[in-house]
DNA sequence: AAATGTGAAGTTGTTCACAGCT
DNA sequence: AGCTGTGAACAACTTCACATTT
């Protein structure tokens, strides 16, 4: 028997946690204080069962008869999450997506926060008006060691990509969301997401020609 | 109960179809002709076992004792997915990310085209120089009767996505690429492919402070 | 009565390990 | 010998179904 050390939650739970939050915090602006794991699942678009394990490998919630508390629910989620706390971010590659994912609202709405942007051609980018200024490539290293920052968004094109995050790594980053095309490969203790915007296409072509 | 004929091929084999794809496409430009799945497999990064179970979930396509023929490989996956022909979309949400989106050099580069776009306020748009005219909400549905349009980006606020989902089902669309926090209720032969930029953070944010 | 929390059953996806080609 | 293709073992995830609590 272990203790209860930090509890090992699944990745997808991890994910479909990220999505009950939203759903609570919708149902929270409606009024209402109290939601069944039948009501929350359906917002969520999973069944209940799921919904309740999911909620289990964290802790026990919910009042049998009842239901569980839209607000505290939402506390405990959020807490879990870590994005009750601003959490600082950068950017590398500020092309077509990278700027548009610097002006993209949703990030500070979720608490996340673009410290800092990086790119090649920093100088090419003066031009465009962005919410903040855009670091030259070299700068990267210092502004890490200055800047307590753990994560960063890739956004560079596939041949770029594995160098970046070579960079990444050696200054202390330990989550990547990759937005490139290219697989990369870091240690095992730095974790990367990707998010390949033709591959999800390429994925819903396959699926509607059924 | 079984019913269908053609190979049942799980989603996320699919998934990583696409990947292998890009790294088949790669080392055919490095002039290699033959690759063994072990090879392919740590290009794409997943185990080789993995790769040889994906790749018979549609025919044998190896030699043993040799590998596989790149050329043959690639056409052959290719050919699966649907990308080997040019498929139209069309966009709907000409915000900050569906701008970016349409410029996306990816989508082009991959096989997709982007038919047009649609917005509640085209005319807020006309400014921005963008490579494609958008067109209003109300021309929608003609749009899609005139042509031949299967698949949908939605890149809307999340509060209006599913009015603007419940239109693009009416009008004949079977996948939508939702980029939306929203959580899409559509029937069960529509598919959606969730993309959620603030999730994917969140998620990193988790697994980073382990 | 209503709804949670959870073992057990069921399902799906991954890895192993090796027989069988080339 | 080298490498694929695959049944079988394994692991992860989902759903069921019901005892339990309010």
């Amino acid at each position: 028997m272990s203790k209860e050390a930090r509890p090992e939650i699944p990745r997808k739970t991890v994910y479909r946690l990220s999505i009950y939050l939203r759903c609570l915090q919708r149902v929270k602006t409606n009024g209402i204080r109290t939601v069944s794991s039948e009501a929350l699942a359906k917002a969520a678009g999973v069944k209940s069962a799921q919904l309740r394990k999911d909620l289990t490998y964290f802790g026990q919630f919910g009042t049998r008869g009842l239901g569980y508390d839209v607000e505290l629910l939402e506390k405990m989620i959020s807490q879990l999450l870590g994005t009750s706390s601003l959490q600082p971010v950068i950017l590398v590659g500020v092309g077509n997506l990278g700027t548009a994912l610097l002006s993209y609202q949703g990030f500070q709405q979720e608490g996340f926060e673009i410290l800092a942007a990086f790119d090649l051609e920093p100088e090419r980018l003066k031009s465009k008006s962005l919410p903040r200024p855009i670091h030259g490539m070299s700068e990267l290293p210092n502004f890490l060691r200055e800047h307590p920052v753990r994560m960063a968004i890739v956004a560079v094109p596939g041949p770029a990509a594995q160098a970046v995050a070579n960079t990444l790594v050696e200054n202390g980053i330990a989550g990547i969301l990759n937005f490139s095309p290219a697989v990369l490969q870091v240690p095992d203790e730095v974790i990367v997401n990707n998010v390949n915007l033709a591959i999800e296409l390429e994925n819903l072509s396959y699926f509607v020609r059924g």
